[in-house]
DNA sequence: TTTTGTGAATTGCTTCACAGCA
DNA sequence: TGCTGTGAAGCAATTCACAAAA
């Protein structure tokens, strides 16, 4: 069987900045970007650039650079962001609150279109500024996965319960979570992402602790 | 010079997930942990561990394994968080409230001590559940980072704003910047963190367009 | 010219495997 | 025996540099 060249994990990840950015450009009207253009305005080489969109196969055009309609197609397609995707949130307190009505997400059409939590002080109330939406208890969890046909989850709950959710969201069918909890998820045979806010402060105190910034 | 070697990125990155996790075993009352434990609980593998580790000198004990709270203390000295830090926000909005009321960051010594936003509908108001915070207007700036001596800032406005607010805290001399909008900083000579949330979903959509998951 | 796509060279990270200590 | 620390090997990612296309 002939497999496709898989896609180095970094490079994915810079997919979506290229991705990004050609979408600002193409809202300011611009028709094409050279791969050293592109790679000035993410702060990388246009060597890196290129290898990166190689991945996709033949794209860009000698002597002219990429077109920036082309890009975003073909990259969207890649990341499976060319149709939009129901996704639903598990906690909701105030960050989960306000990753509900993130507008981030919808623009690039993430839909969150369902949100539990287990704190019966919660459950049943609608939340500000989504008000179609009403707070679900657990339970209610594998019936709606079914009916929204969701495939990724937010996860947005204290670290004491998140390994035990993301069981429960995995158990369902959830394939993809959105992990904002501090703790490392195991055992869970879904594609995880691992946002943990306080962690990336301490990041920047390393670097502040250690630089010649300033 | 002698210098310093310099700890590779990556294992930087590890090192505020073992921290995370030896701080949940001491809290269990676990006296020693082994690399393999480590690795076992973060998905990694115990050379990985070791390797990491040994950039702080040499810690563990063989035979034993490393002490929790030798460990602690020596990883929070290299990033910077054995000693609290005052951080400031700018933009007051959903996602901003949220990271102000966020405890993981007070759990790591990160204190938001300070809120701006340059809409007028929001300045002088005061935050839900941190009732001490005003909103502020970006002209008290300088004289709060001055007074507070804050070198961290967290940065949660529109990206149509994200640039120029980015240039005005490198201008007052924050040292670091932690950044939700979904832009790529450019032309400030601060450290930076990115974390864009949409960007995180479409990478997960990206794993699950591609995978054997499930 | 300008700019891509890509092998080759290089750099950097991870894994291996084992000597040495408790 | 159990476990660390670390050179050496292996693997992966980045950068170089240039032929080819427009």
């Amino acid at each position: 069987m002939v497999r496709i060249k898989e896609i180095p994990a970094p490079a994915v990840r810079r997919l979506s900045l290229y991705l990004r950015h050609v979408e600002l450009l193409s809202g300011r009207g611009e028709r094409t970007v050279s791969s050293r253009q592109l790679g000035e305005a993410l702060g990388l080489t246009g060597a890196q650039v290129r290898k990166d969109l190689s991945h996709l196969g033949s794209l860009g055009h000698p002597g002219i650079g990429y077109r920036v309609d082309e890009l975003i197609v073909r990259v969207r397609r890649i990341l499976g962001t060319d149709t939009s995707r129901n996704v639903l949130l598990v906690g909701a307190g105030n960050l989960g609150r306000a990753l509900v009505s993130h507008r981030g997400f919808a623009k690039k059409g993430f839909h969150v279109v369902a949100v539990f939590d287990d704190d019966e002080r919660v459950v049943g109330s609608t939340l500000d500024g989504a008000a179609h939406l009403v707070v679900r208890p657990m339970i209610e969890l594998a019936d709606t996965v079914r009916k929204k046909n969701i495939r990724m989850a937010i996860l947005a709950v204290p670290g004491e319960s998140a390994q035990s959710v993301a069981e429960q969201l995995w158990e369902v069918g959830v394939g993809g979570i959105l992990n904002f909890a501090p703790v490392t998820l195991r055992h869970v045979d879904c594609a995880i992402a691992a946002v943990d806010l306080a962690v990336h402060l301490e990041q920047l105190s390393f670097r502040l602790g250690n630089s010649r910034v300033g």
